[in-house]
DNA sequence: CAGTTATTTGGTACTTTTGCCAAATTGCCA
DNA sequence: TGGCAATTTGGCAAAAGTACCAAATAACTG
């Protein structure tokens, strides 16, 4: 069952994993409003120019982002406008467990 | 300014590493509807029993699921309700990209 | 209490991810 | 064409994640 467990989820853990670093969701919500060039992303996060090319080439191969070349600097933008429902969605449950407390939706007997 | 971002999003990308994956996605998926202790999970995925653990454990830590004991076995089950709502926008913005296309939100000069 | 069952923890090996440096590539401009 | 600027790629080392086995723990049962 392994082997259809994996086929199942892996594509959707895969998007997850692209979303699981800290810099690559400085990234998403950078270019929200604004492209940034890979050495302004670079120099706004402090790390090197080459670690920031590679995490946006990341996000640029599970489709997030994308990337114009002007002269020749490439300017990153957002290719999934519906990112941000999404990202929206995931801090409100993140944000859920207080709400979820007022619900009584946490299990009855929950071990510690 | 790699502090700053860092404390900012390192909370988000951690939930969004606890999401990525495919065993544990398979264990929110499957608890959803029923509790089920560890060794069922692991003999369903077929992985050893220890590995499961620590999947649950990691899962556990993340506050998404929690663990009731009934006689010496742990049933796990969701803790936040509202994950499914994530997860089916997660979905959703995954299978954006072809909506995107009808909806002409993908940049205008994409190189390739 | 001893044995059994279920889970967790510790240890180890393997793989993947991340980040830097250096080198290669691309495209502009004099 | 030669040099410059921006980005990408390759290589390596450190860190993190994953999975197994074995041992430890916890809780039931005779």
């Amino acid at each position: 069952m392994n082997r259809k467990i994996t086929s199942q989820y892996q594509a959707e853990a895969e998007i997850f994993k692209a979303l699981s670093h800290p810099t690559r969701l400085f990234i998403l919500h950078t270019i929200k409003e604004k492209s940034y060039s890979v050495s302004q992303l670079a120099k706004m996060v402090g790390i090197d120019i080459s670690t920031m090319s590679k995490h946006l080439d990341l996000l640029k191969r599970y489709k997030l982002i994308g990337g114009i070349k002007e002269r020749n600097t490439v300017y990153y933008q957002l290719t999934i406008p519906c990112l941000f429902d999404f990202i929206r969605c995931a801090r409100k449950m993140i944000d859920c467990s207080p709400e979820c407390q007022q619900l009584q939706c946490v299990p009855k007997k929950l071990n510690q």
